[in-house]
DNA sequence: CATTTTCTGTGACAATCATCACAAACTTTT
DNA sequence: AAAAGTTTGTGATGATTGTCACAGAAAATG
């Protein structure tokens, strides 16, 4: 697939003609991460826009200690490294690849090129940005005021809204990924994903089946936990 | 104060020429809210887009059992409203007046004409957009891997950066919101705001003086706690 | 396919913190 | 200036959940 096809696949840029699609596709050049890079360090200036051809990455912060939460994780036609660019600080998260990852990157001046010239970039930019501004009000309810079963179950929930297949009321998450990453997401501890898990089976709700997890009435759950 | 006096000091209309602003500035109809009135409830359809003249606003969610959590508390120069005008979601959050307020308003559709004519407001915006967004990142990490202590001490340091008054290192917050505010935000309980402080005061590091908080040295503060 | 590494399940225990319950110190109202 | 209403301080208690410890399962590696 083409770079322009890949761009098409991507909200922010989907309003854009094709002839304008493809001035801003060859400015972009590719590049490849194996599963675990460090694709951004925290702290390190922020130069660069980001877009996820294939693969995945997760967007974490780091305290001393080493302890990570994960504030999102990013798959194909996911964009990252707009934050930087847009006010000047530095990066204020890590950026690690989840999967083998394959990335589309434009730089700073040419992202911001891009937005002067089509102010609709920057107003679909915008709304993306208020949706993950909405998530992250969320986010924070749920930290605040929910216990951890139901912080995980919102978790899931995330999971199941990114990556889930729907069938007939059914969601199924493929490859759920580690109870670790879970936690780090949940605000909670691995050992208590894993027993909430456990719990959640017991009540019926939910079902695992190798790496997968099935969550037999989405609407159900979503009533229950949120 | 003029209308587009007012709107001069607001980040996102700043780079605006004089002509420019007063047309924007004609547009915007002035309000007044009340202390603890509801400015904007949960739900309802987001239609407006609001500018402070004076006072402040506290931003919230609220779970069923009608525990909450405030998200922000907006001061003059602020604005709100921006996001179900962007994405065009209903609201996902309350505003409620903290304090006698003023407000200015400008209608949905006027709001999105102004980005249309005058991209400089949508990258102003989308600037302002992504500090928001790092800011709730922060919140996120310290809800998710601090103790009640750490997350207290950082909620004062978020009022101080935003209230707070410095002079040769040391910051006075004026007017502390009460401990119930503090403990809504730092997610964790009235009581424990009220050990917590006494705790800090112990260490000398903060102390009380009627309704001022007094940070002794700020920058000390902030590396023991963020 | 044997070995090493990573991930998951589960018990026991301890620490943190929310909750309840008042009293004391304040504001605000009348 | 008394009364009513808020906000704060503080002890006692228990629940939730993190931590440690280790065994078993699964996946990756040679």
């Amino acid at each position: 697939m083409s770079t322009a096809q890949h761009l098409r696949n991507v909200p922010i840029f989907s309003d854009l003609k094709d002839t304008d699609l493809n001035i801003i596709a060859e400015k972009m050049v590719s590049r490849s991460y194996e599963k675990g890079k460090m694709i951004l360090l925290e702290e390190s200036q922020g130069e660069t826009f980001f877009i996820i051809k294939s693969g995945a990455v997760k967007v974490t912060r780091q305290s001393d200690d080493g302890r990570e939460v994960i504030l999102a994780i990013l798959g194909e036609s996911d964009f990252f490294g707009e934050m930087s660019l847009l006010d000047g600080e530095g990066r204020s998260a890590n950026i690690v690849s989840n999967e083998d990852a394959e990335v589309l990157t434009l730089s700073r001046s040419d992202f911001l090129d891009c937005l002067e010239t089509y102010p609709k970039i920057a107003i679909a930019l915008l709304e993306e940005l208020a949706i993950r501004l909405r998530k992250s009000d969320q986010h924070i309810e749920s930290l605040s005021l929910s216990d951890s079963e139901h912080r995980i179950a919102i978790t899931l929930i995330r999971f199941a809204q990114e990556l889930g297949t729907i069938k007939k009321g059914e969601v199924t998450i493929r490859n759920l990924p580690f109870q670790q990453d879970i936690a780090n997401m949940a605000g909670t501890s691995r050992e208590t994903v894993s027993r909430t898990i456990k719990l959640l089976e017991e009540k019926n709700l939910v079902k695992k089946d190798k790496k997968d997890l099935i969550i037999y009435n989405f609407d159900e759950f979503r009533q229950l936990f949120s």
